[in-house]
DNA sequence: TACGGCCTTGCAAACGTTTGCGCCAGACCC
DNA sequence: GGGTCTGGCGCAAACGTTTGCAAGGCCGTA
């Protein structure tokens, strides 16, 4: 058992003193270590007397006393911990989703401790099982899949609270904080129709991400319900690459049906693919097709051509989410009600009246 | 003083179990609950009979035991936490860089535990306090800046292992793992220089960015080497915004001089600042002037220009401040040397000859 | 003066793990 | 058969905090 401090550097400075401890302010201050305790905590603060309170705060902030939250984590059973489960961290829209969560958490007290899933469920229970030895207060999930009912619940069963983000997977019983996807749908549909478009197709996500679903069933119901045809391209790939938005488009243009006049890509980088494929075969956007993104990626307006897309409010996700995991782990009543918040549409030029209504 | 797995919701299932300990599984397998932290420990299996332990992890495997990281971090002064601390999440350099760096640091049995200091000094020495209180094992900073040399020498002096990842502040005697910036700045100078560029300019980054001056100092040298002639244009603003690469290039614009024709800005979305700010004078990239970029964010190949940009290897940057990070924490002997990793220059359809040599 | 009620403070038992130490039993040697 | 060694296990003290409980002092009132 080798004193504190020691570091791995192997040099030891003397400067190097170990960790001040409730113990060392109390005999400098003269006092029971249980005082500095209560006097330390604003909670406990007005159990000791002003003048001693006063003078121990002093002496504490003088040696550089710093709670040792491991050890007030182990009494408490309460880490200041929320662990938030992302699936990817290079997709752009979780870097203001986060912002929107630290700032929240970081207000009330609490450290968001970020994991990444890298999109693999068997890495998810993984970390789950990590998350729930290091004793986080509570977890948020911002990719849960459709296979992942089980493994939320099981932490949920194990009286941690869990909120969804961004994601949801129906069935299972927990908060949900989500981009009104319907609405994106529904958005980019009525974009299309509004410009002329009767014949539009649809690049649709991975079919286990539930809001692919939901932007798929927004987008079909207006086509539909405005007297359009569709036609339906499954991805069966990752999320959202580039990859799979070509692979889509090369389908849907070798099919033998007629060239729809309007795209919905389920996601930006897929219509990116989609539109260097349909460069290659010397189609030209906005001239030949229009095409709509989802997401409003960074910089799109830089893009050629620029994209039109959903956008949606990220930030205000994270904050709205954060904020309610905060009430549930103060006051411990009514379960939270899940919430939708509604997307935009940017238009940018790469939608325009279909070409032969010119 | 309630029990445990209360958690927060209010409703509490019969099938809210508190937490399994030591002891339930060593009443289970009816031995001595240090006999079971013997059991369960690699480090220490072997110091309990072979079929005891085989019992005994049976036992736990049933009951659901899991290690209260908690509770062994106090008693071992080790929380098995790595820091790391970033400048801003929704810089698109960040996301590789981490993910090389949570792989890595997976591998080893630790966390990351990421902290955003949205590049303000201010939050970056609170959350530094924050950490020391929750008694990381140590951090990995990516974001210094050249006035960060105080604070970091404090965390040091604690006792706790430091490294520097992307940026480096010269004089803190700290292991740094960075690119080479001005190999970056150098290569950027070659390439203008070999397309026969006479007259160029630079817009720098901040001056309190110490790779800045990297790249600054190689593209200058590299230049003068080549006999051409350089203006340079400085930001007082924040990092790498658009905003303020179109301020400096109106700056140059707006001054008496004639007109560079070979641009290179330390942020690509300086560069996209300024070609803005160019295309609304009527000037055309890279017909009437060529730019260089840096960082080659992604999907610079659909920008128009294509920005032809010095890209940075930053996953295997993480990795290898990782990788370093792990062994000083194994390993207690010297203290491990800095790194610099080359970037490359990728060239896309933003550069070309000079007008006047056509 | 006696007594009940504060206000302050100290005491000590937790929280769940790790680990030095020491005990016991069996194996082995002479 | 007595001694030593060793493998396996239990005991209990930590790690630094939090927090019921109770003791002591002071005040006011009867």
């Amino acid at each position: 058992m080798q004193p504190r401090g020691g570091g791995a550097s192997g040099r030891k400075k003397p400067g190097e003193r170990r960790i001040v401890t409730l113990e060392d302010v109390a005999r400098a201050a003269g006092v029971h270590y249980s005082t500095v305790s209560r006097a330390l905590d604003p909670a406990t603060a007005r159990q000791v007397n002003v003048v001693t309170g006063k003078r121990v705060q002093a002496v504490a902030k003088q040696m550089g006393y710093h709670k040792d939250m491991v050890a007030s984590g182990l009494k408490r059973g309460r880490t200041h911990t929320v662990a938030v489960v992302v699936g990817d961290l290079g997709n752009p829209n979780v870097a203001p989703l986060l912002r929107g969560i630290s700032n929240q958490l970081e207000a009330a007290g609490l450290m968001p401790l970020i994991v990444e899933t890298q999109n693999d469920p068997a890495r998810l229970e993984r970390i789950l099982n990590h998350l729930l030895s290091r004793r986080v207060d509570a977890v948020i999930v911002t990719a849960a899949r459709l296979g992942d009912g089980p493994t939320l619940r099981r932490i949920r069963r194990r009286g941690i609270p869990v909120v969804l983000a961004v994601q949801t997977v129906p069935g299972v019983r927990l908060p949900a904080f989500t981009n009104d996807d319907i609405l994106g749908g529904s958005l980019a549909a009525q974009h299309l129709l509004a410009l002329g478009h009767r014949r539009v197709a649809q690049l649709r996500g991975p079919a286990d991400i539930y809001s692919c679903h939901q932007r798929a069933q927004g987008f079909s119901q207006t086509i539909a319900a405005g007297g359009a045809t569709e036609v339906v391209l499954r991805s069966t790939g990752p999320m959202g690459t580039a990859e799979e938005g070509g692979r889509l488009m090369k389908q849907l243009l070798d099919s033998k049906r007629a060239m729809p006049t309007g795209i919905f890509a389920h996601h930006d980088l897929m219509a990116f693919g989609a539109l260097s494929v349909a460069e290659e075969r010397g189609l030209v956007c906005p001239r030949d097709f229009s095409m709509v993104g989802y997401n409003d990626l960074p910089n799109l307006e830089r893009m050629v051509p620029p994209l039109t897309s959903v956008r949606l409010p990220r930030e205000e996700l994270g904050r709205l989410t954060a904020e309610v995991m905060v009430e549930m782990l103060s006051s411990a009543n009514r379960p939270p009600a899940s919430r939708k918040l509604a997307p935009t549409l940017v238009v940018r030029q790469s939608t325009g009246p279909p070409r032969d209504s010119r």
